[in-house]
DNA sequence: CTAGGGTTAG
C-alpha cells in the first residue's frame, strides 16, 4: 500500500523532470493518474490515501489541466474523497478556470462551496474583474461582506478596478471608506487601486490628493496619475506628471510608455513622440507588442499613416486592437480607400472584428462616398454580430446620407431597436444634408414622442435642414427652442441661423444677430454672411464681412473666391480683378476642380477639361450634343457671374468643360437608359452648370445626384432639390 | 490570487 502511494507522488515528479514542458506532463502523467482515480470510489480502503499529499497532488493536475473538462473531473474527484471543502483546492481550481477564461464554470464551483474564506472569494472577485465583468465582481464583494468576510490586500485592487471600470463613483467612495477604516494607508497596491479609480471615473483632483498622501510611488502609481490626466483630456499634464517621475529617477516600463505616447497622440506632437519611440527602441522594449500599438496609433492619428503601417507589418500576428489602430488611422486622414482595403484584408483573414473596427470601416465608407461600397458596408453588417449596434447603425445612417441614398438610411433608422440621441440625430442630420427639411421636422416630432432628449446635433441637423429647405420659421423657432433643452448653440448653429435669415433676404437682421451673439463670431458664421450678400448682391455688407474673414484666415482660398463671385453678382469687373491681384499678392493658388462619377462600384475622376480619360474622345462628342440640345431648350449661359469668377473651373472660357459635366456625359454614354448619375465635386457647384444640370436631368430623363463641398443636389425634371439656394 | 495601458459613432 505504501509503494502504491508512492509510486503516484512520483509520476509527476519523474515525468517532469524527463519532459520539463506542462503540457507533456498533464498528456501523461495525469492520464495516468486519472485512470487511477477511475477505479475508486468513495467507499474504497481509504488506508490507501492514508499519508498522500493531496494539496500537491491536485494542485499539480490543476496547474497542468489545459480545459475545463480536465478540472471538472478533479472537481468530480473532490467530492468522490470527501475533500470538496478544501478551501486551497478549490481556490486553485477557481483560480485556473479564470485563467482558463472559463468566469461560468469558476462560478459554478464557487457555488458548490458552502463556506468561502477570503481567498475563496478574492478568486472569484478577480475573475469578474479580470473579464471586465465589473457589476458581478461589485456584486460577490457585497455578498462576501453580508457573511462578514473581511477584504483583504488582495480584494481591494480587485474591486477598485471593478468601480473604477463601471464607472461607480459612489461603490468607490464606499469601498475608499472602508480601505480607511480596515487601515491600507500604506498598502501600495491598493492605494495605487485607489487612484486609478478616481481618475478613471474623472475625479482627477482625488486621485492627486491619495497620490501624493502616498508614502511610497512606484512605477505602477505615477503611471495611475499620467493615464489619469491623459484619458481625462489633460495630456499636457500627463506629460508634466511624467517629467516629474523622471526627475524622481523613476524607470518607466512599457505601460507607463503607453500612457505617455497616447498623451502625446493627443496633443499631436509628433516630435516628442519620436524621441519616446527612440527611448522605446534603446530600452529594448520595443519586442513589447502592446507598445508597438500605441506607437502605430500615435503615428496613424498625427497622419503620418506610412509610419505606421509600417509598424503594422512588423507584427506578425496583428491583434484585434492593431487592426482598428490602423483602420480608423486610415479613415481619419482621408485614406479612406486604404481603410477599406485592409477591413476587407481582416476579414478574409478571418479575424475577429468588432464593433470598433465595423465603425471605423463604416466611417471610411462614408468617405469613399461610393454608393455600390456603402451597400455591400451595409449587407455586411446586417449579416454580421454588429447589426444591432447602435453606434454601429448610426454611422450606417451617416453613410448611407453621405453617399446619396437618404432613403436607405432611413431604412437603416427603422430596423434600428433602442433608438438613442445619436441614431436619431443621424438621420436628421441625412435629411438636411438632402434638403428634406420637412421629413427631419417630423421626425424630430416622432423622437419627441418617443421620449428622446435633443442634443446639440440634433439642432443642428434641424436647422440645417431648415436651411436647405427653406423653412425660415421653422428653423427660427428652433434655434429659440435649444435653451429649452439647456443647450448652448455654438458656431455652427450661429451660422446656420444667420444662414436662414440670409436666405430670404434679412441680411441687416442677419447682421443685428451676429453682434449680439454671445461669443465671438467666427469663420462659419461670417461666411453664410458673405454667401447670403452674394446671393442678393449686398456688396457693403458683404465687403465687411470678407474683411472679417480675411483677418481670422487670410490664407484660405474660398474666401477670395466668394468676394470675388459677389462683385461679379453686382458686375463690379473692376473690383473682381483687385481680388485677382490680392490672391496674387498673397501667393494663394486656386483649388483645383475635380468631380468623381461611380460607374458601376467604380469611381472615375476628372478635373476641368481633362482629356485623358480613355474614352475622352466619346465623352467630348456627347457633350457637345448635350451643348446642341442645351441651346435648343433655350439655355442661355449665366456668363457674367462665371467668366469672372476666379475657381479656375470657373476660369475657363468655354462653360460646357467643367469637371461635372465631363462626369455627366460619361455617365450617360457608361450606363442603361434611366440609371441615376450620382456625382461628387469638391468644389461647391457653380451657377452655371447647376441651371445646365437641371436641364440636362429633364432633357436625357435622367436622376442626377451631386454631392458638393457642402450637401447634396437631386436634379430630376429640371429641377433641383436644393431650391436653387446653395 | 494583487494594481497602471492601447482602438471608439452623430
Amino acid at each position: 500500500m505504501a509503494s502504491s502511494t508512492k509510486l503516484l507522488t512520483k509520476i509527476p515528479h519523474s515525468f517532469h523532470s524527463l519532459y520539463p514542458t506542462k503540457i507533456t506532463l498533464f498528456d501523461f502523467a495525469t492520464v495516468q493518474s486519472f485512470n487511477f482515480l477511475k477505479n475508486f470510489s468513495s467507499n474504497a480502503d481509504s488506508n490507501i490515501f492514508h499519508n498522500f499529499n493531496f494539496d500537491s497532488f491536485f494542485a499539480n493536475l490543476i496547474d497542468n489541466s489545459p480545459q475545463k473538462n480536465n478540472l471538472a473531473q478533479v472537481h468530480a474527484k473532490f467530492f468522490l474523497l470527501g475533500i470538496q471543502q478544501r478551501g486551497f483546492l478549490i481556490t486553485k481550481l477557481i483560480n485556473a478556470a479564470v485563467n482558463l477564461g472559463e468566469i461560468g464554470y469558476a462560478r459554478k464551483v464557487f457555488d458548490e462551496f458552502s463556506d468561502p474564506d477570503v481567498f475563496v472569494w478574492n478568486a472569484i472577485i478577480r475573475g469578474y474583474s479580470k473579464y471586465n465583468l465589473f457589476a458581478g465582481a461589485i456584486e460577490m464583494y457585497s455578498r462576501m461582506q453580508v457573511l462578514w468576510v473581511s477584504p483583504d490586500g488582495y480584494t481591494l485592487p480587485h474591486v477598485l478596478k471593478a468601480c473604477g471600470g463601471l464607472p461607480s463613483l459612489k461603490m468607490g467612495q464606499q469601498v475608499h471608506g472602508q480601505i480607511f477604516r480596515l487601515g491600507f494607508e500604506k498598502d501600495v497596491f491598493v492605494q495605487n487601486g485607489v487612484v486609478a479609480f478616481y481618475a478613471k471615473c474623472g475625479k482627477i483632483a482625488s486621485a492627486k490628493v491619495v497620490f501624493e498622501r502616498l508614502e511610497i510611488r512606484n512605477v505602477v502609481s505615477w503611471t495611475s496619475m499620467i493615464s489619469g490626466y491623459a484619458q481625462n483630456g489633460k495630456p499636457i499634464e500627463a506629460l508634466r506628471i511624467f517629467g516629474e517621475m523622471r526627475e524622481m529617477g523613476v524607470i518607466p516600463d512599457w505601460i507607463a510608455l503607453v500612457s505617455v505616447i497616447r498623451a502625446h497622440t493627443d496633443v499631436e506632437d509628433l516630435e516628442h513622440g519620436k524621441s519616446i519611440h527612440s527611448f522605446v527602441i534603446k530600452t529594448g522594449l520595443e519586442l513589447e507588442s502592446d507598445l508597438l500599438i500605441a506607437l502605430t496609433a500615435m503615428y496613424a492619428k498625427c497622419g503620418q499613416v506610412m509610419v505606421a503601417r509600417s509598424l503594422f507589418n512588423q507584427m506578425k500576428v496583428p491583434n484585434l486592437i492593431l487592426w482598428n489602430a490602423m483602420i480608423s488611422g486610415y479613415a481619419k486622414n482621408g485614406y479612406a480607400d486604404e481603410a477599406v482595403k485592409l477591413f476587407r484584408d481582416m476579414i478574409s483573414r478571418n479575424f475577429r472584428t468588432d464593433s470598433i473596427t465595423a465603425r471605423s470601416a463604416v466611417l471610411a465608407c462614408a468617405q469613399v462616398g461610393s454608393f455600390e461600397l456603402a451597400r455591400w458596408m451595409d449587407n455586411y453588417i446586417s449579416k454580421s454580430e454588429h447589426r444591432d449596434d447602435i453606434f454601429v447603425n448610426s454611422a450606417l445612417i451617416d453613410m448611407y446620407a453621405k453617399c446619396g441614398n437618404v432613403d436607405m438610411a432611413r431604412i437603416v433608422f427603422d430596423r434600428t431597436l433602442d433608438k438613442d440621441v445619436v441614431v436619431w440625430s443621424a438621420m436628421i442630420v441625412g435629411y438636411g444634408l438632402h434638403g428634406r427639411g420637412r421629413e427631419a421636422l417630423d421626425l424630430y416630432q416622432l423622437m419627441n414622442q418617443a421620449g428622446v432628449r435633443p442634443n446639440d446635433v440634433t439642432f443642428l441637423g434641424l436647422l440645417t435642414a431648415c436651411n436647405h429647405s427653406g423653412l425660415v420659421e421653422d428653423g427660427w423657432q428652433l434655434f429659440h427652442c435649444m435653451k429649452d433643452y439647456g443647450i448652448e448653440p455654438c458656431h455652427q448653429h450661429y451660422a446656420c441661423v444667420v444662414d436662414l435669415l440670409g436666405r430670404s433676404g434679412y441680411l441687416d437682421q442677419a447682421y443685428d444677430f451676429i453682434l449680439k451673439m454671445p461669443i465671438e463670431p467666427g469663420v462659419s458664421v461670417w461666411g453664410a454672411l458673405l454667401s447670403a450678400c452674394k446671393i442678393h448682391r449686398h456688396v457693403t455688407l458683404g465687403e465687411y464681412a470678407a474683411e472679417r474673414l480675411f483677418s481670422l484666415e487670410s490664407y484660405n482660398t474660398g474666401h477670395y473666391v466668394q468676394l470675388s463671385n459677389l462683385y461679379a453678382s453686382a458686375r463690379m469687373w473692376d473690383r473682381v480683378a483687385k481680388v485677382r491681384v490680392l490672391m496674387r499678392e498673397k501667393g494663394l493658388s486656386k483649388d483645383l476642380g475635380y468631380s468623381l462619377i461611380e460607374i458601376n462600384g467604380k469611381l472615375e475622376a476628372f478635373r476641368v477639361g481633362d482629356k485623358s480619360h480613355p474614352r475622352s474622345k466619346e465623352i467630348y462628342e456627347e457633350l457637345e450634343s448635350l451643348e446642341r440640345r442645351l441651346k435648343q431648350a433655350g439655355f442661355v449661359p449665366d456668363t457674367y457671374s462665371s467668366l469672372h469668377d476666379l475657381n479656375d473651373e470657373e476660369m475657363v472660357e468655354t462653360l460646357c468643360n467643367h469637371s461635372e459635366r465631363l462626369a455627366i456625359a460619361f455617365g450617360l454614354i457608361s450606363t442603361a437608359q434611366g440609371t441615376t448619375l450620382r456625382i461628387t465635386k469638391n468644389l461647391r457647384a457653380c451657377i452655371n452648370c447647376h441651371s445646365a444640370t437641371k436641364l440636362i436631368s429633364k432633357l436625357v430623363n435622367r436622376e442626377i445626384i451631386v454631392r458638393d463641398a457642402n450637401r447634396f443636389h437631386h436634379f430630376k425634371d429640371g429641377v433641383c432639390s436644393c431650391g436653387d439656394y446653395w
